[in-house]
DNA sequence: GCCTCCAAATAAAACGTTTCATCATTAATA
DNA sequence: TATTAATGATGAAACGTTTTATTTGGAGGC
């Protein structure tokens, strides 16, 4: 209640000293005399006075806020993978540490980014671009620290962080053809746009190729990335797909609906069919059987970058305009050898 | 690019008329001639001018920034609860509704809130505040708008969306019982925190006490909420609560992790346990056995919130300050009658 | 032709900071 | 003692809006 806010006019005030005396103690700035700065800070405390931000904000030209994209769904809601959690947590800590805060947007694709410019947001984290849309050249005319996640760019001197999609791509199918499995199934998400899931089926061509199998386009399904896609797959796996020996799923989530279809139709894993998802997630050692996965660090990903988005923010020359993180595969219960 | 931002000064300059002008086309305020408003509104388009938030801020004490408070582990991260996230989404997409952006932050219990005062926040949504936790006394002083989400308060008269958790508790419970259970293990959070998980166990208790079930202490197993946790009872189970015939598990993420160390111990669920969850999430309809379990629904959870904030700054009177959401029992694969 | 009234437009203050240039005081140096 | 240097403190401008009170310029009524 305390009627009114309290403002550095009352500090000074009640200190005795000017506001910019003031100013100085609250940022460190300029010389002020011991004495002068302890009795400021008792002043401080004893008022409860907090600096407001739309004064400094407006004084700055900068707002200390960076935003993160989020795609959202078609129902109007944020993409439900927990996936973007993990990576929001992960942004959220790196940012948390450095007194910076997050605001959360959902946007579609094509949407417009006023809110950048009004709110003078200072960073942007963006996640799940892809190329050709719209919001690509939305972006460009910002110019603020921008970091791509998980997005596909023509312009390869945009700062991103990805993973090497293609090589996850390409050891998740590996592994599986190294178990003697030729008809392999690709559960994907959409194709036509180049993004992650793109990347990981060219991985996934390249490793049948070097096997010397031959693509089957039937067997590369397109479908959202949900546990209920997955669970879908399974029957149609098992109505007109009966050759597949394996499933490779470019989302855990999707693997995780794949496995519950398949256990409801009596077909076992790994003994009829292997199984290997994507991602790790945390939910990936606790499926039945455990999920064979391609592993990625999802919260580093997040960290990485709001450092990136930090480092330009500050001007510092960043020392990798795109940094591709790692993939690994994790061997669990879902995927086997062959049977014959 | 563009060198400097342009501002409502360049826009009246251009057109040719005042600044104050500009500001009532902008606003929708004070009478201004049509003609006028659609040169203005030309000029305003071709230089994409976009009003300071900074600015306005400052001049309205406002800020249409909504914060979310989501508590956070030990890791300093946030909850990795799937669960979260569900109901982020649900307040990100109410909120984007009325073009409000949401900040969020992750904070530990009994963190400052100066940030609120700082950034002039309007309105602040916090999920599972626990009652006698110093974060409340902090929160009353603010006197901004606030809503509780999942917080157990002493005072009554504060706005908060809740779950019907005791009923949520007893249901579950009961439906154990009647399938015959009589030792029936809680796999809870902590109790001594007077949160969700304690009024489920109230709930609990009340079932066991309706059936002429005399509580044991011995049953109740406070652990964190998380997979692991649930994977772990799975073992204390088998080895010193071989009398347990079922497991009411107060999240699903618990009862996955469970599922999974149950079935890596060979007692099949449900004909040697049953297991019950929490949340109906996401995951549950997919476990293996499906998860029987306590649905509540989670976005709407987070869409009333962010509706009653909403009205709460806006002036208008509330309903009701306590809205209580229903549970129900969701009966799938994982619980079955006792068998002999 | 004078007065009143109304619509349209505006000048100026206020919001709460930060910072630059300036000033006062004291200490150090010649 | 006179000059310079250093320290501590400050006044005032600037940031980009919104809003209140005021001004301007006609149009209508008499």
């Amino acid at each position: 209640m305390e009627g009114n806010k309290v403002t550095i006019k009352d500090v000074a005030r009640l200190a005795g000293t000017s506001i910019a005396t003031v100013s100085n103690v609250l940022n460190g700035t300029g010389r002020v005399a011991e004495a002068t700065k302890q009795k400021i800070n008792r002043i401080i405390e004893e008022l409860e006075f907090a600096p407001s931000t739309a004064a400094r904000n407006l004084r700055d030209k900068r707002s200390s806020l960076i935003a993160v994209i989020v795609p959202y769904m078609e129902t109007g809601k944020l993409m439900d993978n927990p996936f973007y959690w993990q990576l929001v947590a992960g942004i959220e800590e790196g940012a948390r540490s450095k007194r910076l805060q997050i605001i959360l947007v959902g946007v579609e694709p094509d949407e417009t980014f006023s809110f950048v410019r009004e709110r003078q947001i200072d960073g942007l984290i963006v996640i799940g671009a892809i190329q050709g849309s719209e919001i690509m050249s939305r972006i460009e005319r910002l110019s603020i620290p921008v970091v791509f996640v998980d997005s596909y760019l023509q312009n390869d001197r945009l700062p991103h962080i990805s993973l090497d999609d293609e090589l996850g791509g390409y050891i998740g199918t590996k592994h599986l053809i190294s178990l003697g499995h030729r008809n392999i199934v690709l559960l994907s998400g959409k194709l036509s746009e180049k993004g992650v899931n793109y990347y990981r089926w060219l991985g996934y061509c390249r490793a049948l190729a070097e096997a010397g199998i031959a693509p089957r386009e039937e067997l590369v399904l397109q479908e959202p990335v949900s546990a209920l896609s997955g669970y879908r797959v399974a029957g149609k796996i098992a109505a007109q797909l009966s050759e597949a020996s394996a499933v490779f799923c470019l989302s855990d989530v999707a693997a995780i609906g794949l496995l519950k279809g398949l256990y409801d139709l009596g077909i076992s894993v790994p003994q009829q069919l292997s199984v290997v998802g994507f991602d790790n997630s945390l939910q990936a050692s606790y499926t039945i059987p455990a999920l064979t996965t391609v592993h990625q660090d999802i919260a580093q990903k997040g960290q990485r970058a709001i450092k990136q988005l930090i480092q330009l923010m500050d001007g510092e020359p960043v020392e990798q305009q795109h940094i591709v993180l790692g993939v690994e595969l994790v061997v669990r219960q879902s995927s086997a050898s062959i049977q014959f």
